[in-house]
DNA sequence: TTGTAGGCGTTATCAG
DNA sequence: CTGATAACGCCTACAA
């Protein structure tokens, strides 16, 4: 492979002078330019970015640590934090962490050594991260933290704004009358999974509706814990009317769990998921969602990242990214309360509805 | 940052020990090496990837380029691989490249001076890669195909049966009585494509069926695609009975289209999809598809990639891995040959079947 | 068994 | 404006 040695024989100039010309740090006359440049096209020639981090102490390398890609969320924010880092000339190192604060630290630690620019993460459920990302920042890698934040995290940061979403829903369900909501959340120790719950309890509270105990179920993040905590719900007395299940996993499990109770969607119980994944689109029946654009997460926090990269005494900053409700077929009044027509007719197999 | 010299002062032994130590590359004495572990350890000191990489002429990062970590089915592939790569210390750069060869390029060329161990891509559309993998190998990179393999590819590789499992799903539809079977297959300039439909054919003509010449539909791999060739299918005279869809987004949209056309899915027209991804669950019907693991496609191709690493001498793999068939709701006999009563039942406005 | 020194390919500093 | 030269941190002959 051909080094900056050779290309400056190749042109016959020196060494320093080949620098000069590929990182523009100084003005090399025309002629011996262009002779430089000829050499460097004729040869393909391409700095080799080990020994450039090397010496610069940073390479063009960002550290992007995720809980699982397989995870129909995160490629989202991958792909987001991929296109921004790409079109700045700068490439993700991906990490899987299972949500192991072990495995997390590993990758932490091994990465460290590349001196990627930035690192984008994703914490781990319980995770506090201020420990390994400290030592990044010594090393000058800017660090943004994504989707959940760790407590006392003071770093530039990307999220939803979680509670805001979930209050919305569950407002949209109070207005179109039910008042026998009940919720599924994601692990609570998860800031998100906390302020989702919040704002679904702001809701409530506003329509001074008090809700049986149980009516607030902790469940994982994924179809099974929807599938086992919809069970639960669906043997209460009184039977929730509606279920704000608080990611689209969980309100996948949710209707299956309703299906297989021969119970129906919307008529006899509403679903409302959160995170607006394609996967709801594609449902029976479509399901109904708190959007939000993951793609634009990931691109914010690299953007973050680039950003800080270049001004490292930039001001920090949080940003929160909005949600959009999006009602889709999951939804209807309940039962006992007519005022509407329910949004889908065409099963024939369907409840006769008291009214209307 | 510690490095090897402040380890070397700390323990009292010169640097080339502490690399000794460090590399196992030298017998140390019991003393001199517990003090060279113990500065390690209460410095935290981990050697530069950089600096290691450069003198090693090699890192312990893969490469890995693939269309589009949005695309449900690749998410398998990066998991699997990066798995296989953790577990063997290494890491994953990961770039997608759109199917662009433009971008392909691109990354290509920025990653190889980075000296990873190897390089695992699934190819963009049309590209021949002959070229740009050469570099790679000459830089000592292991360089593993997956997926979709080049024309004229010499080096290692990973795909799965793709004619067998086409094949196998056509074969399931003529068993069920199908004569009127469509396929809506993928670009055809690529290798997977062409060996679905070739398997496809191979069906039709050992049972003897000829086919209308526009019962072959080339779509792209996504939903809208498979909408739209759906309903090319669908006003055909005579309409057939049943499609094989040549990935699952197509045959999502091919369901899509079916609905919208106010038919059946599988009353009046059955659908096999392709890849078997999870959305085929929680469609309805529930789909039936062609399965492959995609993550077995990336520890796989990961594995390979290692194993390469390892011996330069190994002979040249390629690897095929098995499809399954799964059956689900997506099928039944064609109406006009009722020898057996629908998989499904439940839905009460169905279409009264000729017969039982 | 341990230590020394050269060099991997860059960049940056500093004379000319 | 151009050219030497010294690091960056590590590995590895080779010498002791």
């Amino acid at each position: 492979m051909a080094n900056m040695k050779k290309i400056a024989e190749l042109a016959g100039v020196s060494l320093g002078t080949v620098s000069h010309v590929l990182n523009g740090t100084a003005r090399v006359r025309e002629p011996l330019r262009k002779r430089v440049m000829d050499a460097v096209h004729a040869t393909g020639y391409q700095p080799s970015q080990l020994a450039r981090g090397l010496r610069r102490d940073k390479t063009n390398l960002l550290a992007m640590i995720i809980p699982d890609i397989l995870n129909p969320f995160f490629p989202g924010v991958v792909r987001g934090a991929e296109d921004v880092a790409f079109s700045n000339g700068y490439r993700l190192v991906l990490c899987n962490t299972d949500n192991d604060h072990g495995k997390e630290v590993m990758h932490l630690n091994a990465l460290r050594t590349y001196l990627p620019s930035g690192l984008i993460v994703i914490p781990s459920d319980f995770s506090d991260l201020t420990a390994q990302t400290e030592s990044y920042r010594r090393a000058g890698a800017a660090v943004v933290c994504v989707d959940r934040i760790p407590r006392h995290w003071t770093g530039d940061s990307v999220t939803i704004n979680n509670a805001e979403g979930a209050y919305q829903a569950a407002n949209y369900l109070v207005g179109l009358g039910h008042r026998d909501i009940a919720c599924i959340t994601g692990p609570l120790h998860l800031t998100s999974s906390q302020d989702r719950l919040k704002g679904f309890k702001r809701a409530l509270r506003a329509a001074k509706i008090e809700s049986p105990h149980g009516y607030e179920q902790e469940s994982t993040f994924d179809r099974a814990g929807g599938y086992a905590k919809t069970k639960i719900l669906l043997r209460m007395v009184p039977r929730p009317t509606a279920i704000l299940a608080c990611n689209d996993l969980i309100a996948l499990g949710a209707l299956l769990a309703i299906r297989e109770e021969r119970l129906h969607c919307p008529e006899d119980i509403s679903v409302i998921g959160f995170d607006g994944l394609d996967l709801t689109e594609t449902t029976t029946p479509q399901l109904s969602s708190v959007y939000q654009s993951s793609y634009q997460l990931g691109a914010a926090a690299a953007q973050l990242a680039l950003d800080r990269v270049a001004d490292k005494t930039h001001p920090v900053r949080h940003l929160v990214l909005k949600t959009e409700l999006k009602i889709r077929e999951s939804v209807a009044p309940p039962k006992n309360t007519g005022s509407t027509v329910p949004l889908r007719k065409s099963r024939a197999a369907a409840p006769v509805l008291t009214a209307q």
